[in-house]
DNA sequence: TCGTGTTTGTTCAGTATCGAACTAACATGG
DNA sequence: CCATGTTAGTTCGATACTGAACAAACACGA
């Protein structure tokens, strides 16, 4: 594989994602939230701690002290005292937070889903297996 | 394939782009580009103008005008006159700017390449295909 | 019990980003 | 030729982001 084919295969995926991303904005609007703030929200049960999720989510810790503030106040999450280790603030999402987050992930799956649309079946499940072949770590 | 699990693929895929980017980084540190910088520049030839760039990378016109301008003072790419065209700026790289893409752009196809290598050529090129067909609706 | 070194999350200040408004240059219809 | 509408690129003001410094809490050997 040449140079420029792997350079030229990380653009396409990237805009791919781009694409589908811009397609979910008026959803996310509707919910209230911001396209980091997804992330954010996304990871917060998995991950528990607000340094948890700035390793995972590659960004600032700056930045996911942002985000939560914003989530929190948005009441999509809690944070509680973690009696383990007082520096830490445990993290979980409300009752009402998880209701967003399932109806964002629906909103990007669909968006995702009308994407392969352009697909015929066949090349779906083609284009599936190969991203599955890149993507999972087996 | 389950709601979930389009998502699923659509956030392991988004990490998959950033971990990639993120290994990049020392390499664009070293050639005096910024991330955003990059992506403006691989384009700035296929694209010729600003309103192309920023439609082809979905970034409003006003950043597009921020990293040329950075673009331009370092050297890497120069306006010209469209005489087609009083309104607009035809753009090209120069010299040293081919040559920096193209050193970005091989940072970035070894890093990628570390994971396409989990594809022997055929699939590489399938999935090429899929991508184009998948974002070149025409 | 200290002293020293880490780790956690926040704050602050400087930079980066971008929506909206703007100017200049076309295009089209009359 | 003019009126009207559209498009190109820039500027400006306001917001978003984040590196660096910080305070608090932990860890652990001496």
């Amino acid at each position: 594989m040449s140079s420029d084919d792997a350079a030229q295969l990380w653009k396409l995926n990237q805009r791919l994602l781009t694409v589908v991303m811009n397609s979910c904005a008026d959803t996310f609007d509707e919910l209230g939230l911001e396209t980091k703030e997804f992330f954010v929200l996304d990871e917060v049960d998995t991950c528990q701690y607000p340094a948890a999720l700035a390793a995972k989510l590659m960004i600032p810790k700056a930045s996911v002290t942002m985000y939560l503030r914003s989530l929190v106040a948005k009441g999509l999450v809690r944070r509680e005292i973690d009696d383990q280790d007082l520096r830490r603030h445990r993290l979980a999402t409300t009752d009402r937070g998880r209701e967003v987050r399932q109806r964002a992930l629906d909103a990007l799956a669909a968006e995702f889903a009308i994407i392969m649309g352009r697909l015929d079946q066949r090349d779906r499940d083609e284009l599936r297996r190969l991203l599955h072949a890149l993507l999972d770590p087996s």
